[in-house]
DNA sequence: CACAACATTAGAGTATAGTCTATAGTTGAT
DNA sequence: ATCAACTATAGACTATACTCTAATGTTGTG
């Protein structure tokens, strides 16, 4: 598929969605038998790296950090141990990013308690 | 105390913290008895303020959000029923990121089950 | 009283992650 | 053949959140 169609299914504009293939997030292919236009190609597996990478963000990770992810999983580049390790890390940064929230939870609530009880 | 001393105290740089000052996150205030400098001067609520801010910072709040919550605490322009309104809609907001970072680790644990598998 | 260590303000610079504009060429329906 | 709708590339612009520099003045210890 085009850009323009990949930007529908995906709900990612076509400029971000060059952004992040400039950023070597995502890789769309060009048609070498056709000459007349320079025209990139996108697959299925494209789509499912752009959802990925609105989830990712949604829970904060960098851009270089999805990269990793990406790079783990569908790349060839890495070794089943280094991809182990990749996924790993961001498995134990997702943990730390869980207890901060849980702790600001409690921070929160505490807040709420000041409010009813006029300690603000 | 002076800036450098809270900056000590919370280990966020006087640049930072001015920066914070500057975006109306905290205040410090002039000794209007003093005439030959026009040093701020902060107290222990700053301190636990910049405390949280990095807290908040670290599970993603941005600037502006950090504000409203430190409004909601220690800030007298907000009825009651308004601070708790802004708190709980912090609150549904954490929830909300830890679903978030829920779904990413089943994600990441599927990524691992595929390399382990090499289904990739 | 020198001078290192502190303070202030204004404004410039950096990194991240987009977002938009301009230019130019291509495709497909009428 | 025309024309709207698409495509590519380069580069400018924006927002957020710092981070640093420069210029200038103040304080406190030897």
């Amino acid at each position: 598929m085009l850009i323009n169609e990949l930007s529908k299914k995906t709900g990612i504009t076509t400029h971000t969605i060059r952004f992040y293939e400039k950023s070597g997030l995502i890789e769309g292919k060009q048609d070498e038998s056709v000459k007349s236009n320079n025209y990139f190609h996108y697959d299925e597996i494209t789509v499912e790296k752009l959802d990925f990478i609105s989830d990712a963000k949604s829970v904060g990770f960098t851009i270089k950090e999805i990269g990793q992810i990406i790079d783990a999983w569908y790349n060839k580049k890495y070794t089943k141990k280094q991809k182990l390790e990749i996924l790993d890390d961001k498995l134990i940064s997702l943990e730390q990013k869980m207890k901060e929230i849980k702790e600001m939870k409690k921070q929160i609530l505490q807040f709420k308690d000041d409010v009813v009880n006029d300690r603000c």
